[in-house]
DNA sequence: CGGGATCGCGTGAACGCTAACATTTCGAGA
DNA sequence: TCTCGAAATGTTAGCGTTCACGCGATCCCG
């Protein structure tokens, strides 16, 4: 910045005053001065910079595992709309949804001076991760529990869950079997919350949930079980992923979808619409999720503290081929793939 | 600092050493340090530490959309790699494809102060953006140009798209057609490439490829014209989605796979094991590849400049129920998922 | 028992920038 | 022409570290 400032014959602020757009410098000398910048090739220490100013510029973002889609298309929404507020988003992941992890995951952002942080890592060990934190730094959990008293920001999980075992019972399925996420995430728990409310207040069986991971793999295990009862009619789902496994159980079985069984998912992958058959199922938004998180952590940031504030991103319903009604229609309906 | 300091009745400069884990340091006043840090809760300012040491502890990744499940599990396993040397991840994520948009988010980048960039862009137009930048960034590429003069990590693209291509021929199909990804992506050509060398060394007719877009719309939309030509029997999809759309569309067009086509895709992505039928595609290492553009872009950072380096990742072809020989040997064989 | 090497710790400066204040320059009105 | 206030620019200090020294105490060996 020295070098900067005596080849255009000026002090170092007036060459801080131009980098930082600020007013009150002749319109000559700022023509000077970004001549000078451009010809050395000038660029601002951001180090020097967050030292004195006391802000980095930098938000964080605790993952889970940033490979699944609704986190890595939250994390991704989350960065662009960081990217249009002048702020650089660092990733850190979880190694394993201990609480310990959760609270070594934000430690290290802390160090590295971030001035808040997004928590994408539904977990019911979340909450009391968060319990014991420093209380001034600015906190939005995404999926967070309602209970704690920090900014949520959460998907219309139960209102999801009830619309897809609604839309299954409105075709005239006797009851909805449920595949789940794992019980140590929260969305799993509404989710199946959802669909047992629903169920209760039609007045339906509640069966016994069978127990998933979100895999397509224990999607199939499950599958493969529900296959051998007769009396299935009816799956909801937890996530697109275990659906797929259903389908290639059921496959397997030799009862058709949505001939034999009814099928809805959850979250609408981008490939849901071309599965076979294209799948029923709830549409989140999870960019909307990344934006209003980012926003309520900007807030958070200006604002200092205030009441814990709490958004619902709700669900849409999308009704594709994978769900019929009861009994068995004879074919299935074949047709373009909706989207 | 120098609260810990006065506290433990030492100079800030001693606080500094335990701290940094320095020699040098009585075991007795570190452990006075230690306590008199726990007691106040004292973290060292990354800020200043930046200033002064003139590193970031920060690395960036500039990816072009983190959503597709490739980049995602790349980011991820960079992030993994970096945490164990102690390095942050900060992400900055393409808008689009041209050329200003990657130089701008190096720039950005640069700016926070990043130690290294890793890019998971692996466009054509890269290779030009990459010219223009200060060579003395360490910059590791993930598919990146070989012809550029910076490291390289890529996946075994060609041998991949060979393996692929070749198992079908294998096969006894005369010929292969292939749905390719977009043009402007290295990776979709090269496994155009390898699928068009595979062909012309077998001495196998080479059909116009179909264009795609890596997504299972695409795949659909090339899958209906393929269906309706009835000497297609067999088909190379540059990626996994797309290998979904074409199966939904055969599906509809009565063409069963593999009975009367077969299909390859590419990826491996998590539910390919359990699609309809179960996906013969061309695993990816992904993990690795993180892990390796990391190693690489340590070593830069260490050893400074020397002359590139490029790594290959290969692939694995994993065989399942898409694929089978031709004439189509009646009955399709079902078997559960190989995974 | 003396002297040099080693150990343990402290002092001062510097990293590159911005905030606060001080100073100069300039134009307008009396 | 002089005065005065606003605009433009400069000066100084300090953000919290680490680095390069320096200095006294301790140790070992002849």
């Amino acid at each position: 910045m020295m070098d900067v400032a005596i080849l255009a014959g000026v002090s170092h602020q007036t060459v801080s005053r131009v980098v930082n757009a600020l007013p009150g410098v002749k319109p000559t000398t700022r023509v000077r001065v970004l001549a000078a910048i451009e010809q050395l090739g000038y660029r601002r220490n951001s180090a020097a910079r967050a030292l004195v100013t006391g802000r980095s510029q930098t938000l964080g973002v605790v993952t889970l595992n940033s490979t699944l889609y609704g986190p890595a298309s939250t994390l991704y929404g989350i960065e662009q709309a960081a990217l249009e507020s002048k702020y650089f988003v660092t990733v850190a992941s979880l190694r394993s949804t201990e609480r310990p992890a959760v609270r070594q995951a934000i430690g290290r952002l802390v160090d590295q001076g971030v001035e808040g942080v997004v928590i994408i890592a539904p977990l019911v060990a979340l909450a009391e991760a968060l319990a014991d934190l420093p209380t001034d730094l600015p906190i939005v959990a995404v999926e967070g529990d309602a209970d704690a008293d920090i900014d949520v920001v959460t998907v219309g999980q139960d209102a999801g869950a009830h619309a897809a075992t609604a839309h299954l019972l409105s075709l005239g399925h006797q009851t909805v079997w449920h595949v789940a996420g794992p019980t140590d995430w929260l969305e799993a728990r509404q989710r199946t919350a959802g669909w047992r409310r629903t169920l209760e207040e039609a007045g339906a069986e509640v069966p016994p949930p069978l127990p998933g991971d979100w895999s397509a793999r224990s999607g199939y295990d499950a599958g493969r079980v529900l296959a051998r009862m007769p009396d299935v009619t009816a799956i909801f789902a937890a996530n697109d992923s275990m659906a797929v496994g259903i389908m290639r159980a059921f496959h397997e079985a030799g009862r058709p979808i949505p001939g034999a069984v009814s099928l809805v998912g959850f979250d609408d992958v981008p490939e849901a619409a071309y599965y076979s058959p294209p799948l029923t199922t709830i549409r989140q938004d999870f960019g909307e999720v990344g934006r209003r998180s980012l926003a309520l952590l900007l807030d958070q940031i200006e604002a200092g503290s205030r009441p814990a504030q709490r958004h619902v991103v709700e669900t849409t319903l999308v009704v594709r081929d994978s769900t019929a009604s009861t009994p068995a229609a004879g074919q299935p309906r074949r047709r373009r793939p909706s989207r």
